[in-house]
DNA sequence: TGTTGTGGTGAAATAAAATTACAAGAAAAA
DNA sequence: TTTTTCTTGTAATTTTATTTCACCACAACA
């Protein structure tokens, strides 16, 4: 029996059919193959149409789907329907010259969104234990990250601060070698760059190591030039990044990321840090009217 | 008619019957209490059985979903499930402290794309068409925040900076006021704040108001003494926000934003705008490997 | 080369579910 | 009060889903 090289992270209900269909009968293959290339009209057909549109009889229609585990037809229709919400995966977001603003905004956002659940699921449960390791150990932080990295590299410091942690961040490459020579062993660096190639944050970075500090790299491909050099990489993958800007999604998630370390610091040593979070934040409030 | 003061953010489906339910009848009644009070058993449920479960009759139940405007009951139940998607809405995205750095990350990468579909459900499409038109003319464009605020008004700065845009970013509090002096009637302020009343951001606004500037206020809460002022208001709503710190999820969203005026306004005059893109673009790769 | 058994298949029968038609009753208007 | 309108449940009807059963193809075996 050959087995099929299922899409990847397809939808769990269409997962079962594409498994099941080397080992079916030839009525109920085309049954598949029609399910599988009409997801989205299949949950408002009855079994009648998916019939009449695969060439088979109701019978194999209805047996199809007992036999995969289903309830019913109905409860597959339920279940599919649930894995294809319309708004993120089967949405067009190309965006096109005659759009209104409404729609660049449905479809930046439905990008954006989309891109979240891609870097979480490509992200690696033992890469995050590692990373909140290394942070909640380290004597310094610095974020570094030019241009656009810029901004999530103060954001990250921004955060960080309020929980009471000795970090800063270096927005400036000009700066970013002469910070770089500070650390040692016991500090953190956390290198944020899209593409991982960008000169003057690897130029940091390798004097960091130069002086045995750990490092994080928060980058969008998984095979760069920056994230050899890491002890840990996070990777932000924007799955279609030829049409738009392919950092502007990517961002997004890094932005993410950063608050979701934050969460796990706090939860790690809430004794500690909580009394500084707490402390940070009664501060603001007086700005407040 | 009273009219019932629908839960926020609630699922769309659900939604629409909420509205309906003070101008129905008795029966009817009945039968929205028990599709609210039960909505993930529904999914499964025949007609027969919600009639049932409800003590009505068939008739009443499918009578309700046409007059909803679903095409049928069995359509409503695909809009139903397709809202209720378990990893999402219904999933309990309360952090704890027991649980491990993969699911922090997951709790909050789905709070954050939460927040990013309500945002985007609350914004009107005219005020977005208002925003891209005032930042279209504008002869300078001020983005004001401080705090966490002020990494999204940094993060406006670079992007609308790409485009050529004659724009500056006040980070600082101690400059707003005195930036704000400078504005003319041509001239677009954007106010980003969380809460709506930090003191730094009303008082800028307050003197850019005065010299007549026209003022988009970037908020998480609708009703605040900074969207009583703003000519253009964008809301990001962040619905559960009690247990996390509000601003965080928020502050995505409003990157998003951000993000999605970029495009809007790139599209209004790709002519101009560009040219100024593409040779930005072109300075960067010289900087990469 | 039959023969037998297995599994897949569709037509048709059956069962279940959804929808509609209709008449009775309640509430509102005249 | 009468009339009208609206809501409702029963029952008929239609649509949809499921099961039954006979048939066929194909493989294993004598």
């Amino acid at each position: 029996m050959v087995l099929e090289q299922p899409p990847v992270s397809l939808v769990p209900a269409l997962q079962k059919l594409h498994v099941a269909r080397s080992t079916v009968g030839n009525a109920t293959q085309r049954v598949i193959d029609f399910v599988l290339e009409h997801p989205n009209d299949v949950i408002h057909l009855s079994v009648t149409e998916v019939a009449e549109g695969s060439n088979s009889s109701e019978a194999t229609v209805v047996r199809l789907f007992q036999n995969l585990g289903f309830k019913s037809y109905q409860d597959f229709k339920i279940r599919l329907s649930q894995s294809l919400v319309p708004t993120t995966r089967s949405f067009e977001r190309r965006i096109e010259s005659g759009d209104t603003a409404h729609t660049i905004f449905q479809k930046v956002f439905a990008t954006s969104s989309l891109t979240l659940s891609d870097t979480l699921e490509h992200l690696q449960p033992e890469a995050l234990e590692r990373s909140v390791d290394l942070l909640i150990g380290a004597r310094r932080i610095t974020f570094v990250g030019v241009g656009g990295s810029g901004i999530v590299a103060l954001d990250a410091h921004h955060k960080f601060f309020k929980l009471g942690l000795f970090c800063e961040a270096v927005p400036d490459p000009h700066n970013a070698a002469q910070v770089a020579a500070l650390l040692g062993p016991d500090d953190v660096m956390v290198a944020i760059s899209h593409s991982g190639t960008t000169q003057d944050v690897l130029h940091a970075v390798r004097i960091a190591k130069d002086n045995r500090a750990s490092l994080i790299a928060l980058t969008g491909l998984a095979r760069s030039p920056l994230s050899k050099l890491a002890d840990v990489t996070l990777n932000t993958t924007s799955p279609e990044s030829r049409y738009r800007s392919e950092a502007v999604a990517s961002r997004i998630a890094q932005l993410c990321i950063v608050d979701a370390l934050v969460v796990a610091l706090y939860l790690r040593d809430e004794e500690r840090l909580g009394r500084h979070w707490q402390r940070a934040r009664t501060a603001l409030t007086e700005k407040r009217v």
